[in-house]
RNA sequence: GGAUCGGUAGUUCAGCUGGUUAGAAUGCCGCCCUGUCACGGCGGAGGUCGCGGGUUCGAGUCCCGUCCGGUCCGCCA
């Protein structure tokens, strides 16, 4: 037998038992007379002990036992004379009898530890490593559990777990798709699905009214750090409900999540509107672990000879409560901070509400201390805040109010991580005017359904009109989003129109899905959560690949197994497919 | 497509305004040690400074190009 225990299990219940353990040699101490080893599993370590005097054969081999190798020792548990309370284990140790080497090992290119030596990179190329440390491995088993109890909560709603296909059709709308060459149908290609969109409204029309499954999604899109080329979503549709009805089935899903796997009993989510969302924290995915929001001061700002904000659409600014003291220095860094194109805003003014009631600004040319006082009124400000203002076209001061707002909340350390603040966005605008292509475009997707108020709208003010859509947003990251779907024929057609979609091309991209409207569509509506970001929230960390097994890097490489790699002339020569270079 | 930071020992990093033989920690190897658990002590090996070009009497250091990696913007229905 390999092993009667685990390397996670044993304690002072099993004092004098004769035991054999397997697994890798995690660091061994060599004291002259005794030899101690670290034996690991996935359960965890125990301590070996070798005594020269007992049994110097066995001792002498024991030493020559490098890291990682791989043993299966026997022998009898015993207390230790020296407990190490930092150890589940810690109260024992085995007196080894004997052991088999079942495998050697070279040294690992880095420690096999939870505080590692080892790079991003080199634990990605060796990630079989990486994998055996503790941390990576609670990340799986939490990825695991979260699993097993979207599966039970669901299957206790009466949904059904349905495999849709990975190899599909290609359709110009949304992300770029990844592309399979068919070599019995050559020229023409599979792709893998962004989503199962489609699959699971046919599902709706099949029947089948609660449907879920845990699917690997594709979009071949540049990555980040919680964005994969791969990755996993629940994805979940239901017949017959309204968006109220899906709102309050998956708020019941995520708490039932933080109830078992977080042991956190969760309150109702709060819900907030899309333009509330943007007006108030300039991003529709706010972080509620703190407040800062934004107050406009247009009436009170413009007609004061500053021309940056006379001729500003918005003037607005955020309240950094208690910051009055800020440094010129740390004044220059926010400002270089909105400066950096990725913010893109064009300078930051501030005003400083001293402890003494005295207000001090960089704009005092132009505004009198009582037309300060009246702003920082505005704010609720108090002396020792520091207001912070930025100007200019609405959307895009939004946007980078949201981005400051961010950083402040990092500098003022109010992003805690155990501190967990869910909240739905609703009312999502249906579509998004893209300047370059001078077209709409779906926001949420083209199956989205708008709201029949607006319906009339999108005749005469598509921009306008509001979706039934809807984001899960935990601190600041968007973990689900879906909508109520249209399920009546000429509505899809008046979509694909208004998206500039003709007859002819929206027949031939999503016919199949027109068709099937016909035969009696029910309403229905989903969501779709993205598990591996979920699974990071639950986790504490900063990055989804912590939370996958074989992540990709930023270009997309898997540099374990180096790929994407070439083909040969032959594989090519049967897809029918020249390379160009 | 763009911005930005990085690439020096097996590993993680330091190396100033260019100037002797490129350092530290850790890991690795050898010797010593009977209660360690990040054991400790002594000794040792280990380097194409990512790659190519340039400036210079002289380049790890400065310049140009290139490759690789991290983060972000664009992109992600």
């Amino acid at each position: 037998m390999l092993r009667t225990h685990t390397c996670g299990e044993l304690n002072m219940d099993h004092v004098g038992l004769e035991v054999t353990l397997s697994g890798w040699i995690q660091r061994s101490r060599d004291m002259g007379g005794l030899t101690f080893i670290d034996l690991r599993d996935r359960y965890g370590i125990t301590q070996l002990v070798f005594n020269l005097e007992v049994n110097s054969a066995l001792c002498l081999e024991a030493r020559k036992l490098g890291r990682e190798f791989v043993i299966s020792v026997n022998g009898k548990v015993a207390e230790r004379s020296n407990k190490n309370p930092k150890m589940p284990t810690g109260d024992i140790e085995i007196l080894a009898d004997s052991f088999t080497v079942l495998n050697v090992s070279k040294t690992p290119p880095f420690t096999i530890e939870d505080n590692t030596d080892g790079g991003e990179e080199l634990r990605m190329k060796y990630r079989y490593l990486d994998l055996r440390r503790s941390l990576n491995r609670k990340n799986l088993e939490l990825r695991h559990r979260m699993g097993i109890e979207t599966r039970n909560y669901l299957n206790d709603q009466k949904f059904l777990e349905i495999e849709t296909p990975y190899m599909i059709k290609s359709t110009p709308e949304g992300a770029r798709d990844f592309v399979i060459p068919s070599r019995m149908n050559q020229g023409q290609f599979y792709a893998l699905p962004q989503s199962p969109q489609t699959f699971k409204q046919l599902l709706m029309v099949a029947g089948f009214d609660r449907y879920f499954q845990i699917v690997r999604c594709f979009r071949d899109e540049d990555l980040r750090a919680d964005r994969q080329p791969e990755f996993t979503q629940i994805d979940c549709e239901m017949a017959f409900v309204t968006q109220e009805d899906i709102l309050n089935t998956f708020e019941g899903l995520v708490k039932h999540l933080f109830k078992t796997v977080l042991n956190i009993s969760m309150d109702d989510f709060p819900r907030m509107a899309y333009e509330q969302a943007m007006n108030l924290y300039g991003s529709d995915k706010p972080d509620l672990r703190f407040g800062m929001t934004f107050t406009e001061i247009n009436e009170l700002a413009k007609g004061k000879n500053f021309r940056v904000f006379d001729d500003a659409e918005l003037i607005v600014g955020l309240n950094a409560s208690g910051c009055s003291e800020y440094s010129r220095k740390q004044l220059d860094e926010l400002t270089d901070f909105v400066k950096r194109p990725q913010v893109g805003a064009s300078g930051l003014v501030y005003i400083r509400y001293g402890s003494d009631g005295i207000p001090k600004s960089s704009v005092d040319k132009f505004y009198t201390p009582e037309d300060l006082l009246a702003i920082l009124h505005k704010f609720d400000a108090v002396p020792g805040d520091l207001i912070l203002l930025l100007a200019g076209k609405a959307e895009k001061t939004r946007s980078a109010l949201g981005t400051l707002r961010l950083e402040m909340g990092k500098r003022l350390n109010l992003m805690q991580a155990g501190d967990f603040k869910p909240l739905w966005v609703v009312d999502f605008p249906l579509l998004e005017w893209d300047e370059d292509t001078r077209r709409f475009y779906a926001k949420h997707h083209p199956f989205t359904s708008p709201k029949p108020e607006d319906i009339p709208l999108l005749d005469t003010d598509p921009g306008a009109v509001r979706a039934n859509a809807y984001d899960l947003v935990i601190n600041g990251t968007e973990i689900g989003g879906g909508s109520i779907r249209i399920h009546n024929k000429d509505l899809q057609k008046k979509m694909f129109q208004v998206l500039g979609f003709t007859d002819e091309l929206a027949q031939e991209q999503f016919g199949f899905l027109m068709n099937a409207f016909e035969y009696g569509a029910p309403p229905h509506g989903g969501i779709a959560f993205g598990f591996d970001r979920w699974t990071t929230i639950f986790g504490g960390g900063d990055s989804i690949r912590d939370f996958m097994a074989f992540p990709k890097n930023n270009s997309g490489r898997d540099v374990m197994i180096d790929s994407p790699s070439g083909i040969s002339e032959e594989q090519l020569k049967e897809l029918g497919i020249k390379l160009v270079r």
